[in-house]
DNA sequence: ACTGTCGGGACGACCCGTTAGT
DNA sequence: ACTAACGGGTCGTCCCGACAGT
């Protein structure tokens, strides 16, 4: 297993999923901009779908749950890196990968209805952040830094959808602006969870 | 024109579009099951990106217009109104629908990095839906239903995004339980920018 | 019958079955381009075979006989008759009309094969062509203009089909010189068929 | 490469186009009739118009460069050589060739107006064919088998032209006759070009 | 007699994920 | 890890007919 090309397959196909969608995806023409045959390719995946999952479990997966992790962290006011971590979102986006989406929303919307295995694969992934975000809420219940009555795993799922539902809006329009101010509302919401304690 | 076949067309196109997408739609197979042939097609539609078009202009944005009209309805608390259509949205979902998610969504999510003409038809909805929730809240504020210091438009982008994100997320969970939290935190979160004179 | 719209049908199709050939002529597309409905061509015409044996016959062919006629004159010098009709032919010509070639030629090499009513109708054509340059010769012998030992059919066979060779080739080379040169040629090939009488 | 499946596809579909023209070929019938499929068709060939291409250059084009380079000869009298060119295209045509015509100057007329790539290709054989026949008769000038009169170029062009267009007469005419007057008429005038050496 | 609307359906080129054999 | 081949789609084309209105 040569897993420096197996690699190169997993990446360029990951991108070129972000703009066309996994049906969109055309092995073909992928795997001749990689300079490679459909021999090699079919060597390293059984077959697109495998690719597929391949993708979501490698590239997708880790990328997300290394973001809300941060949520989840040991000490401090969890608002606070919920906060950070909504910036960081709203910040690092150049228009062009706006206009593209989020990649794990993408996934979720063309996929998910049309095969198990790509549901219950993104399901773990959307499930890992939440879990991530309640741990971080009731950490800071129980620490003083949110409020009491704080239904953690509501808002954790509330949080989750929104900033996906955010990152969906702005594609459509091609603008950051509309990210930027559903953004700002959110977090102002955020804050609003908060004892006072954290600042 | 004969509208009933033509009519015929695009709903069916609509449903299955609904669940496999645009790209996913395989006109020919939609055709066979409509028990028309492709002459007739191809006599009221140009070809798929017409009939794409169609859909959105003449099913879809009606759809999501009317919905949410109400919000900007002429008189009593909008915020009300709000409520009424978050909880509709939410009452009326069948599990199979919930799992096939928002078909705005859908289109916004596949169609809009890869076609402008699906981006600015699909764009002008959304800009409406947002328009009316905005419209709703300013009044909301003159007539004293709104806290002063909320941002209306800021509010109304923040609205719509949550509500597709929440749809967005339940699909993947293919349980409405998730949509639910979701909106329960909504709403609430929508009370909240109440002064409490619509109570 | 409304010649008006039957000639138009008739008129256009020729134009584009100039450039496109008969199977390449869209008999959909020029029926929209006329601003008139299948309906109405379909009134004309049985099916687009009988619209192409029309152009033959009510276009094309008269074209040609008129043309070829001037050698059959009733007096004078029909080398003369020759040279001042190749003469025409080779002046008239604006590049754009040289390169979408003889309209009789194109459709003798697309079409004789393929289908016999064409090939017959087309037949008639060039015997004429050949007939009428037969029969100048033919007067230019007895009337002492063109020499004796000269074979009337057969030169007239050689006239036809050189001029209809030049052409072709020139449209190739989607220039005139190369249908001068030829031409050029033919005409003193011509001229040496003389007695001298004529000058 | 599998250079065997290749040049069948190429050479079935030469016969095929030979009848019916580039654009009346169904590559899918040929593909059919070769015991092949579709996949290994797109195997080769890029499309329908490189498989046209690849038959100019790689069919057409020998075909003709190879008899006419016999009249560029480095010795001998040029007049013979070409004479016996054109009694060998003269008598090896069985009737069912000949109402096929020249597979040359068929897609001349059919493609040069409609494709330059077509077009260029031709127009290259076309003046290899040429280049031969004026590079015989200027060595026949200068070695006496010519007279000195003669205008290579002019004289190369118009043999060239004569040839194809008694080609495409004789196709209407389904008989070998008219080609068989046309070309002996050709014959006499060749033989007048000459000084009387070569006898 | 003439024209427009609606529709039929076979066919066209081309694509694409996949497998067999080496 | 690669070449050759597979074969069922995929969207779209195209010639043509049925029939009603004027």
């Amino acid at each position: 297993m040569n897993q420096d090309t197996r690699q190169r397959i997993l990446e360029k196909n990951f991108v070129v999923m972000h703009k066309h969608g996994f049906q969109g995806t055309r092995a073909d023409k992928v795997v001749k901009e990689l300079g490679i045959t459909k021999g090699a390719f079919y060597h390293y995946f059984e077959n697109k779908l495998t690719l597929g999952y391949a993708i979501v479990e490698e590239i997708i997966g880790p990328m997300y749950q290394q973001l809300w992790q941060a949520v989840a962290q040991e000490s401090g006011d969890p608002l606070l890196a919920l906060e950070r971590l909504l910036r960081s979102i709203m910040a690092q986006q150049p228009m062009e990968k706006v206009s593209l989406g989020c990649p794990l929303n993408n996934l979720i919307q063309e996929m998910s209805p049309l095969d198990e295995g790509f549901r219950l694969r993104l399901q773990r992934i959307l499930e890992d952040m939440k879990h991530s975000a309640q741990r971080g809420l009731e950490r800071g219940i129980r620490e003083g830094y949110v409020r009491e009555e704080v239904q953690a795993e509501q808002v954790a799922v509330f949080l989750v959808a929104s900033t996906e539902g955010a990152f969906g809006m702005a594609k459509v329009l091609k603008s950051p602006v509309f990210l930027e101010q559903a953004m700002e509302e959110l977090i102002g919401y955020v804050r609003g969870l908060g004892t006072g304690k954290g600042n």
